[in-house]
DNA sequence: TCTTAGTCCGACCTTATTGATCGGAGATCA
DNA sequence: TGATCTCCGATCAATAAGGTCGGACTAAGA
């Protein structure tokens, strides 16, 4: 339950791969293309382009057309949440449906709902986690569990 | 995003109506039918059943079958957590697919995953408020919002 | 004891969301 | 100026959720 879907997946590990590359030790400022990471990390190619368009799309990263272009962080990795990242593919939190009463229509069950007050009291828990973790917070104090793997770029399955 | 299903919804409300009807003031014991609730709460009956027979399968409530039958709380209403109760109904909590890793098969990205370790750390803190929170909590301090909603009723569009 | 009404229980179908894919438009480098 | 590489929007298949149907059981009432 409560599992994030496989695009959002994607694009948390694109924006830490990015992230990793901008502004980290190597060619800083450097863009990096789809094909790039969708090889990195055995994503389907078209599909992580549609996430990274999305994510464009909502201003969090940049993208630059043409040969010798890609994708580039529009902010700094601390200047980006979780769930930034997480509503910008799956659309804002909402723990249930009568989270945000969208026009006009609201649920049958709205007037005699006990439930809805301790709901939204989780909702704004989680909302606030996510909300305190940034993108910086997925790259610095993480020991990755294999390091560097030099070997990984040539495995076969 | 992260939005529960409506049968856990279902389950949730159902159960808090148990809660207040079997420990509450009027009549205590009295077990409740699945047609009541379905009734006061605008729940598809026969989903509502559905719902009911899981809870009852993982012994979170005791069916009584024929007339004057129904259903009652299995254990005390503080002693049911809704982490309890969601896992129910949606199956173990898992922000993602590799959190447990079940039989043999792991995701391809693994190896140069470098967002597993902080996800899952976002997942235990979700567990651990769900798992803090009890039915008993639903019920308390809870004085419903009413909106009332005068002119929301007949609008159109 | 027999009937009968009311309940729980399991399997089935429909609909919506996610996952994945294809061809086209725009821009840059040689 | 040409060609190649990139991003971009619309389209299709697979999976899971939401909802529905009829059958089996139990216990109360005549």
């Amino acid at each position: 339950m409560l599992k994030i879907s496989k695009k959002a997946d994607y694009a948390l590990m694109a924006l830490q791969h990015i992230a990793a590359v901008q502004f980290g030790d190597v060619t800083p400022g450097r863009v990096v293309n789809t094909k790039e990471i969708a090889e990195e990390y055995n994503i389907p190619l078209e599909l992580l382009a549609k996430v990274l368009q999305t994510l464009a799309k909502h201003a969090l990263i940049e993208s630059h057309n043409g040969p010798k272009g890609g994708y580039a962080l529009a902010r700094r990795a601390h200047q980006i949440t979780i769930a930034q990242i997480l509503e910008s593919i799956e659309g804002p939190l909402g723990i249930t449906d009568c989270s945000h009463d969208k026009d006009g229509e609201f649920c049958m069950q709205r007037e005699n709902c006990h439930i809805r007050t301790p709901l939204l009291k989780v909702q704004d828990s989680i909302a606030q986690l996510l909300n305190s973790m940034t993108l910086q917070d997925m790259m610095g104090g993480t020991p990755l569990i294999t390091i560097q793997s030099p070997t990984a770029q040539g495995v076969e399955r």
